[in-house]
DNA sequence: CGTTAAACGAGACGGTACGTCAAGTCTTTTC
DNA sequence: GAAAAGACTTGACGTACCGTCTCGTTTAACG
């Protein structure tokens, strides 16, 4: 049995070091032309620091992604103005206008794509940040059906994912052009199958 | 410049042997573990064979996949029964069961990931295989507003990426169980959506 | 078995263009750095028009050489002042000199390294080069004893080997400083071995 | 500035091991088939390691030949029986033998046309084997040259390119026989050159 | 608080694959 | 039918990283 290492020794200052220089190199060059000797390098640390507490180059990535997003984004409950077709607008317009910027589009297409090769790497994403954004829709969807707005009958999870689907589907795979109009439409379109029936 | 190589002189037998290799090996051994080097050794063929007519991995991967499925899905147009209820469901039911199968599931996961970082073979990907694949599906919600079934006033292309955003994603990021019911939940929560206004 | 070329049907053209080019590519870059390819894109003649007439590279630069030298050295024979050690020192001063001029110099040590790998290739060296340059030195050595300015029990091929031998060890090791001072002292101290005896 | 490699690391065995190989390929295949992806096959070890401490093939041979002649070869003192001719005649037929076996052979020509393309090995050569080599043969004519058998105002250093000058030539050139009687002769001839005035 | 075992930086190691170059063979087209 | 053009298989090149394995050197838990 090799011995695993104490996590109570861990040097809290490489850590961070290989997570930061993980994060400036895959914005400089992309997820392909990372290496391990590169953060290592970067981050003046040795290689086997990095392999010590890493499985895996998608795993110092994805810790590294994380580090940066989950410091921010902890709670991010959606608005509740008491219209939910505006309040899902809102969030929509909001996840394309981030789609739209280079930097998280390289990110998020970086990690999209590692996770393909790695369901450990994909359910870790799922728990720790898609669920939680999907979630604060679910939730503010369920808001909705409680003061009416939306049929009491429709299961929230799967209302969320018929709004994120689509845009995710075009921006992943450049069907078309990704905007704000085109956000606006799957809402309404979506909203009207979710309206309460007469 | 850099003298391109004339088309004409070809040898098709080498063509044929790369794309069948890459095919096979990709099959076996996934995306990341297969090598031009492998490749060219299974095909029987000189590297400087792969390099002078492919960029890269992704481009030799991509077009053995073509290759693979353009043959088989030329004409892929819908079934018409009347009810575009059924039809769809049945639509989306079959690109569930092939998302399912492990094989088709692993091609298509490697082609996804690899068109983040080479939007050409994104787009290549849409024109040859998305495109005709979506607009056989939004035909045929066009024959259906012709006959009354769906409200006239929608974008069909944007239905299309209504039905089958959500089941990609689903697909992708692995959010949830991706089923038969699933499906059917989307087609129906869809096109309670597009129905015509009374 | 393998049909030979018809040497009736030879392009003069082409052979002249390749032996001019290996001369100008192994000027320029040397015998390491000369190939079969440059020397057929310099000479605008197809890589297996080379292959049809010469067994190697190192055939091919050999008759580029004798190409060049051949058609100026045909005819060497000595001066003979009537004082044999004047003679021998003006044929070993011209060796020297050759020697350090840099152009003669990488040609002939590209040929000496050359001709340790192929036993043919040094056999017609000796032949059509060396062979003819020092029985023109041994003839001049027998028109001296025969007019009793050397010991005429002296087999004077031999002697030339003495003279020549020097400096040319002198040369290709560089174990130390070559110059016409040099030259001077070998034949000084061969000649008081081969005097005759008193 | 490429950084350099740290010579406290190397690895003892690994560099053996490399020479090893070296010389047993150099003596099987000659060294224009020499690889060193060969060497590092046969010697255990990764390509890289090769390439960290060595410039190019003809470094590690030249490091291989040393390894092996080198440790043999530390004093080679002439024997001085007292009488001078005698005992050059012994050195240089041994030279004429050790030429005359196949696999010193081989190795000799290699180096020397290696050196031909490298001057920097050049003067290793010289410096680490001719060198010592040749001094010690003058330090024998120098001790001659006190007791009266040679004339004392004649330079040692180039006696001794007097007499090894011609075997090599012969050797190298292929311009005739080498034997012992060459060997013998050449010896004869420059004594009688060498021979103190009356 | 000093000891001491661990984590650390550094980097050499055996490997795999890269993308390039040239070798020598084969085929197609031109003169 | 030789020659030009150039695509083909082969094999070695020298490079980049991989993941493993020592090395000395910090450094932090515990005796």
């Amino acid at each position: 049995m090799t011995k695993a290492p104490d996590p109570k020794r861990r040097s809290v200052h490489a850590r961070d070091a290989i997570l930061l220089a993980a994060r400036e190199l895959l914005t400089e060059a992309g997820f392909a032309r990372l290496t391990i000797e590169g953060i290592a390098a970067r981050a003046g640390v040795g290689k086997q620091t990095i392999y010590r507490w890493w499985p895996s180059k998608g795993a110092v990535v994805f810790d590294a992604l994380l580090d940066a997003l989950g410091s921010t984004g902890d709670e991010r409950a959606l608005p509740n103005t008491g219209d939910v077709g505006v309040d899902l607008r809102t969030v929509l317009r909001g996840t394309v206008e981030e789609m739209l910027n280079p930097d998280a589009d390289r990110l998020q297409r970086t990690i999209t794509a590692e996770i393909q090769h790695d369901p450990a790497l994909a359910q870790e994403l799922v728990e720790r940040l898609l669920g939680p954004q999907m979630n604060a829709t679910s939730d503010r969807l369920r808001a909705a059906q409680e003061v009416g707005q939306l049929a009491s009958d429709i299961d929230a999870d799967l209302a969320a994912e018929l709004l994120f689907g689509p845009v995710f589907h075009r921006w992943l795979l450049r069907t078309g052009p990704l905007d704000a109009d085109f956000a606006d439409q799957v809402v309404e379109h979506l909203l009207a199958g979710l309206a309460p029936r007469a």
